[in-house]
DNA sequence: TTTTAGCTACGAACAGCGTTCGCGTCAAGT
DNA sequence: ACTTGACGCGAACGCTGTTCGTAGCTAAAA
C-alpha cells in the first residue's frame, strides 16, 4: 500500500450532497432514539456518548447541547421505554386480571430492551411516561380495595419484581453468548453444576434437583405474580 | 512554595524499612479484602483495579496473577459478603420466624455494603458461601412444608426482594449526597415534587399523598416480607 | 562459586470512556 | 458590509480494564 497522502478535496466549495449527507438533525428526541437503538442492538454497556454521536456523524461533544450527561440520557431512554408500557384503565370488577395484565405488560417491554432494566434498579423514575404508568398501576390497586398504604408499598414491590424479571429475560439475549446454542450450553452447565454438588453438604439443594432450574420465564413470573397477589389480598384481609 | 526538586534518595542501598514498608503480601484473599474496603468506603463504582493495586503499592497488572478479571474479583467479593450472612438452621416449628430472620440478615448485610447488591442483580451467585446461604434458605422453606417447586421459585423471589431492599438502603449512603442534610433535602424534594403534580392528571398519585413516601426502610421491608410469606402460604394452601 | 533457567512482578501501552474547553464558522442584526 | 453572538465540535484530560514484554530475583545446575 502506498503511503502517499491523499489529495485533499478542495475545501472552498463542498457539494451540497456532502454538506447534508442524509444526516438526521440533532435533537433530544433523535438522540434518545439513537441511544435506545444501540441498547436494543448491543446492550446497556455498549451505550456510550461517542457511539450515539457516531450515528449523527459528529463528536460526542455535540450531544451535550441537548443532554446534560449520560445519566440524563439514560433517564430519558427509560422514560421513552416506559411510554411503551400499556396499562389498562382501572375497572374495579376486573382488578385482578388487570393487575396481571399490567405486570406482564411491564415485564414484556423490559424483556424486549435487553438489560435496560438495570438502569432503574435503585432509582425512582420521574419522567412523564413513568408517572403515567405509576398512576395507572396505583389506580388498579386502589380499585381492588387496597388501602393507601398497602397500595403505595405494593406498587414499589410490584414494579421491582416486574422490572427485575423482565431484566432477567431480556438479559438472556445479551449474556452467556449470542446464539441459542451457547445459551443452551450455559444453562446445561449450570444445571449440571447444581447436580454435581456434594449431597452431604447441600442436602436440600441437591434434593430439589430439577425444580431449581425448571420452568421457563413465563412460568416463574406467573408464580411470582400469584404469590404477590395472594399475599396482598391476605394482608388486606388481615388489616381490617 | 519552592519549586526546587527534592534530593533523590540514594538508590544503591535502600533501607530495609523502605524495602518492605509494611506492604501486605499479595494474595487473592488480601485483594478481595482491599476491594471490599474500597466498596464500603466509596461504593461499587469507585472500585477499579488500579485503586485496589494502589493499596499494595503496585500496579494493576500485578493483580491479574491472582484474579482473572474485574468481573471475577467482584464475584469473589460477593461471595465473601455472603459469608457474613448468618441464616439459622431450619427448625420446622419456627420456620416463619426463621424465614423472617434470614431475610433481615441478608438485607442487613447488603445494606452495610453500600451498593454492592447491584453486582448480583441478574446473576446466580455460585460461590461456596452463596451456596451455603441458598441451602439454608431452602431448607427453611422446605421445613415450612412448601413443595419443591414452590421452594425453588420462592427462593429466587425472596433473595431478589431482599437484595434489592438492602441495596436501596445501602445506596442511601452512597447517593444523593454524603451528608444527612443533603439526603434529607433530596427526600424532601422528591416528596414536594409528588405533592406538586397536577391532581387532574394524576388523581391516584396525588391522593395517596404521604403514603407514597412514608415509612422507613424497615417498615417497607417488613411489609414486603409479610406479603411474600402470606402469599407463599396461600399459594401452598391452594396447591393442595 | 558461577552460570543459567525459570518465574513472578509490574511499568508502559492500548483502546475506549464521560466530560470540558475554546476555537472556528455561520447566521442574524445593525 | 460589518459586527456580534450563538452554536458545533475537534482535541484534550484523566480515568477505565486488560495485555505484553521485560527486569530482577530465586533456585537449581554445572
Amino acid at each position: 500500500m502506498s503511503e502517499v497522502p491523499e489529495v485533499p478535496v478542495p475545501p472552498w466549495r463542498t457539494s451540497p450532497r456532502s454538506r447534508s449527507p442524509r444526516k438526521p438533525a440533532l435533537s433530544q428526541e433523535a438522540i434518545v432514539t439513537a441511544a435506545l437503538e444501540i441498547i436494543d442492538a448491543e446492550g446497556l454497556d455498549a451505550l456510550s456518548m461517542r457511539r450515539v454521536a457516531q450515528r449523527f456523524d459528529t463528536g460526542a461533544a455535540s450531544l451535550y447541547a441537548y443532554v446534560a450527561s449520560k445519566e440524563e440520557l439514560v433517564e430519558l431512554v427509560v422514560d421513552r421505554v416506559n411510554g411503551e408500557v400499556l396499562i389498562p384503565t382501572a375497572d374495579p370488577d376486573r382488578w385482578r386480571e388487570q393487575l396481571r395484565e399490567a405486570m406482564f405488560a411491564i415485564r414484556d417491554v423490559y424483556a424486549s430492551h435487553r438489560d435496560l432494566g438495570r438502569a432503574l434498579i435503585g432509582a425512582v423514575p420521574i419522567g412523564p411516561n413513568s408517572l403515567d404508568s405509576t398512576e395507572r398501576l396505583l389506580s388498579i390497586l386502589r380499585a381492588g380495595g387496597l388501602s393507601a398504604k398497602v397500595s403505595a408499598f405494593a406498587a414499589d414491590l410490584l414494579s421491582m419484581y416486574t422490572v427485575t424479571s423482565g431484566l432477567e429475560m431480556g438479559d438472556q439475549n445479551t449474556m452467556h453468548g449470542a446464539t441459542d446454542e451457547e445459551r443452551g450450553a450455559y444453562y446445561t452447565r449450570v444445571h449440571d453444576y447444581f447436580a454435581s454438588l456434594p449431597a452431604a453438604r447441600f442436602p436440600t439443594l441437591t434434593s430439589l434437583g430439577d425444580a431449581l432450574t425448571s420452568g421457563d420465564g413465563d412460568e416463574r413470573f406467573a408464580f411470582g405474580i400469584d404469590v404477590l397477589m395472594l399475599g396482598m389480598i391476605a394482608y388486606t384481609d388481615r388489616e381490617s
